[in-house]
RNA sequence: GCCCCAAUAGCUCAGCGGAUAGAGCAACUGCCUUCUAAGCAGUGGGCCGGAGGUUCGAGUCCUCCUUGGGGCGCCA
């Protein structure tokens, strides 16, 4: 774990205060429970700050000013401190000590790949549900925001300190299902020359063709000599599973790996969906009308009631996702599930939150992540992804045309609740001139100097003397790691990462162009070692931060 | 009609209620005999959609309006 000077800051704070005010410095007031400490705006100010004594200045009835002067000095030392000052209108600024900045190196170097991680989630168990998407045929560009947002996010999770669990829930039951075992046998007997028709409301996008020439090939007209139902019971099969071969064959193309895959239909095959459903009526929470079981919603705050199952016996897919967050919550466990959403399907929130009421549990502990929808523009103009036209454009062709890389670098950099547009021309053209190349650029160029001085022992470099400005900048940066990690983890916002990472790979491209790290002039031996070790942790940093994006960092480019 | 999200530089977007609002792309000017120029240094570019309000302090919070996206099914 690295600790964070933030939180030392916080408390040094406190107790400097409580200090002050046990002496008579200042008058008794109630210290908030918060301490707010920022980053600065600009470097000359201090590399952390407190605006804190601005809002205890009505409390304690003095101006900010006065407040900072008395804090100040009854803080505690702090080894990551130097200077303290107070600027106006009564701001306390800290400045890191360099010795501390110095020392990072070796701290780093000994964590390696741990480095960032922080103990803010003190191993609370949580899940992470994405991508999600119904097997009606192959994963399309509308999910790699979803699972680009999920993995990272169960990245920053599990770097912060939670026990983190990836799943993908299967939705191979219902309606959908139906339609799209019917496309598929349609679509089968058309490769094999009969003239059927696909359904209406059914699939049409060219991944079932495909699935359906492949069972013809394989399986020649087997399924056409059998009864309908069995026939869409046998070929539905087969395609689930090309479908979800498929997905994970794609997740993997992006880095992607879950822990579980679960399947809706095992709710209803082990007995789940029925014991909840007890449950829900013992607690009255269901009633019947037009022949449908209804769920009371609107008793524990949803807009309107809901239908459990229908009048034809049906049940819905809100029936699955209560049996599925009660196995969730009660069976497995988890102290919280983060369910990421497209937002197309902000409905379903508010009657989330009231079935987490209805199974006692706090809603709290159910965060729906909506994002945005993505769209999809080629040659200027926007594509319309739809499924069941089969306009789409699959996730496959988008990682073999763009790259998983800066797919995951654009997807993630931007805030999950703006809309945004992703021009897959723009991409390919500037992807000489795109910020990922320049994040894993620098990371390629450390690895070509430590290449270099292969034969370079460093191990005994002295730290201390990595005291030009550059080197100096570089650290900051480097530092800001834990920090990171923790305000993403702590804000549900891994697109903070990629921020991170363009600044680190910025101050690293800065200090190269300022400082020779390999130098051949004699006497420079002390100071390359230095260095050596300075670029070995920043390697270290961006990998770290690239890795928890899900990208790579190549050794060479 | 009601609900959710957004609106910041020409474009794409950052910005945890605090100091002079930032980055990339695009435009313009310089820099490769030395560890990768996919790089560096610099210039120009802003009534933060509009109107009120809360606050010592608002791009950030609240209300209303405008515009764009998405919801409001016995679909998922």
């Amino acid at each position: 774990m690295t600790p964070l000077v933030d939180e030392m800051l916080r408390r040094a704070l406190g107790h400097a205060l409580r200090q002050a005010q046990k002496e008579g410095a200042l008058p008794d007031f109630e210290v908030p429970q918060e301490i707010p400490i920022e980053r600065p705006k600009q470097e000359d100010l201090g590399d952390w700050a407190t605006p804190v004594c601005m809002q205890l200045a009505r409390l304690a009835r003095l101006a900010p000013i006065k407040i900072a002067e008395a804090i100040v000095p009854r803080l505690d030392h702090l080894e990551a401190i130097g200077e303290v000052n107070v600027a106006p209108p009564g701001y306390i600024n800290f400045y890191a000590a360099k010795g501390w900045l110095q020392k990072q190196v070796e701290e780093i170097l000994r964590q390696g790949a741990a480095y960032g991680r922080v103990d803010f989630g003190q191993g609370r168990k949580v899940q992470v549900e994405f991508v999600s998407a119904n097997p009606t045929g192959y994963l399309h560009m509308g999910s790699a925001r979803n699972a680009v947002l999920g993995d990272a996010l169960a990245s920053v999770l599990e770097a912060a300190g939670y026990d983190v669990q990836r799943e993908y829930y299967i939705n191979d039951s219902g309606s959908r299902m139906r339609l799209f075992y019917e496309t598929l046998l349609a679509r089968y007997a058309q490769a094999l020359g009969e003239d059927w028709l696909v359904p209406e409301e059914g699939y049409h996008g060219a991944d079932v063709v495909e699935m359906a020439q492949a069972i013809a090939a394989e399986y020649g007209r087997r399924f056409l000599e059998m009864p309908r139902e069995e026939a869409l019971e046998a070929i539905g099969a087969l395609g689930l599973e090309k479908v979800i071969q498929r997905a994970r064959e794609d997740l993997a193309l992006m880095g992607i790996q879950y822990d579980g895959w679960f399947s809706e239909k095992s709710l209803y095959t082990n007995g789940q969906f029925e014991r909840i459903m007890t449950l829900l009526r013992e607690g009255g929470h269901l009633y019947e009308h037009d022949g449908a079981v209804w769920f009371r919603a609107t008793a524990l705050g949803g807009p309107k009631d809901e239908v459990v199952v229908r009048s034809d016996g049906s049940p819905g897919y809100f029936a699955s996702d209560i049996a599925y967050h009660y196995n969730k919550f009660i069976e497995r466990g988890f102290d919280t599930v983060i369910n990421v959403w497209g937002a197309d399907h902000q409905g379903h929130v508010p009657r989330m939150k009231a079935m987490m009421r209805a199974l006692g549990l706090d809603p709290n502990r159910l965060i729906i992540i909506l994002y945005q929808l993505v769209t999809l523009k080629r040659g200027g103009e926007i594509v319309r992804l739809s499924k069941r036209t089969g306009d789409t454009i699959t996730l496959r062709e988008v990682l073999e045309e763009v790259g998983a890389d800066a797919v995951r670098y654009f997807l993630l950099s931007r805030s999950a609740d703006s809309q945004m547009e992703f021009d897959l021309d723009l991409a390919k053209e500037q992807s000489e001139a795109n910020p990922v190349y320049y994040i894993q650029y620098a990371h390629a160029r450390i690895a070509s100097i430590l290449r270099l001085a292969r034969d370079i022992s460093y191990q005994g470099g002295d730290v201390s003397l990595l005291n030009h400005p550059a080197e100096l900048a570089l650290l900051r940066r480097m530092v800001r790691l834990p920090e990171t990690v923790k305000m993403a983890a702590a804000q549900l916002a891994p697109h903070l990462l990629a921020y991170y990472a363009y600044d680190l790979a910025s101050a690293f491209h800065a200090f190269y162009r300022d400082c020779r790290v390999v130098s051949t002039e004699p006497g420079d031996e002390a100071l390359t070692a230095a260095r050596l070790k300075l670029v070995a942790a920043c390697k270290i940093v961006l990998a770290r931060a690239l890795g928890l994006m899900g990208m790579t960092a190549p050794e060479a480019m």
